[in-house]
DNA sequence: ATGGTTGTTTAACAA
């Protein structure tokens, strides 16, 4: 089973580059941030097209999550649990029917700036319940798995320039403590655990020619629970797609399963 | 170097 998180920024935007990869590089899953549309208008047909079933939590103007997928989906679920008063559209799950059942959960992490602030305080409240969560997906000992973006930058090695990063909320010490508090409960970082994966980012911004100078960060991540990382095959970053016409600034990151 | 770019929505805001 193939699963691929794509911040696409904008569905709107990047229906024709979407469809282009999705043709290419066959998800059986793909879990979709920023996709900035609601639910009524999100373009599903020619995405069903390809064999997809599309399953939207969307909002007016930002955020907004989506799944696609080529093989059936049960107990589908929107928001993350803790807060009934969020009204950010930043999750959502669903049992993916494959060999195995996968528990997909699709995230879009608040990005936090400026720090210190509102929205810094909000990203970590975010983490929090993002935290118990993923307590509770280890509790059931699901093949399951977190995908995202996570607007975290893990380590040094994961941005081409970590003295620009200081005091950033990617790069906060409080960012990353949240972080590893949520890795370290028992989650496989896909990418690291693979030898096969490319070093390279998954974000370039748009501004000052960072593609071209590579100036770029890996903030999109899979972390997956034992029971999924013990089926783990292989992890790879589609960063070719980032130099296409009208790209995202984000780029694609996928696993393969065995399951 | 306090710039630069893109998307959504139409003057800002978010990233």
């Amino acid at each position: 089973m193939k699963i691929a998180t794509f911040n696409i920024n904008g569905i709107k935007a990047r229906l024709p580059a979407l469809l282009t990869w999705l043709e290419e590089a066959k998800p059986d899953v793909a879990l979709l941030q920023e996709i900035k549309s609601v639910d009524e208008a999100f373009p599903r047909e020619q995405i069903e097209d390809l064999g997809y079933t599309v399953e939207t939590h969307g909002q007016k103007g930002f955020n907004g999550v989506a799944i696609l997928s080529r093989l059936p989906l049960e107990d589908i679920t929107r928001g993350l649990p803790g807060d009934e008063t969020d009204e950010q559209a930043r999750w959502i799950e669903a049992t993916v029917m494959g060999d195995q059942a996968v528990r997909v959960c699709g995230l879009y992490l608040p990005n936090g700036n400026p720090v210190p602030g509102p929205k810094f305080d909000y990203k970590l409240s975010w983490m929090n319940r993002l935290k118990k969560r993923a307590q509770d997906l280890l509790k059931s000992e699901e093949i399951a798995l977190m995908a995202g973006d996570y607007n975290i930058i893990p380590q040094a090695e994961d941005c081409a320039n970590p003295k620009a990063w200081e005091g950033d909320a990617l790069y906060r010490p409080e960012s990353h403590a949240a972080y590893r508090e949520i890795l370290n409960l028992g989650f496989t970082d896909a990418l690291r655990a693979t030898t096969s994966a490319p070093e390279t980012y998954t974000f370039w911004d748009y501004q000052a020619g960072a593609w071209e100078k590579n100036n770029g960060i890996r903030i999109d991540h899979h972390l997956l629970t034992p029971q999924a990382a013990d089926r783990l095959m292989d992890c790879g970053i589609d960063s070719e797609i980032r130099g296409r016409e009208k790209p995202s600034d984000h780029v694609p990151v996928w696993i393969e399963l065995d399951a």
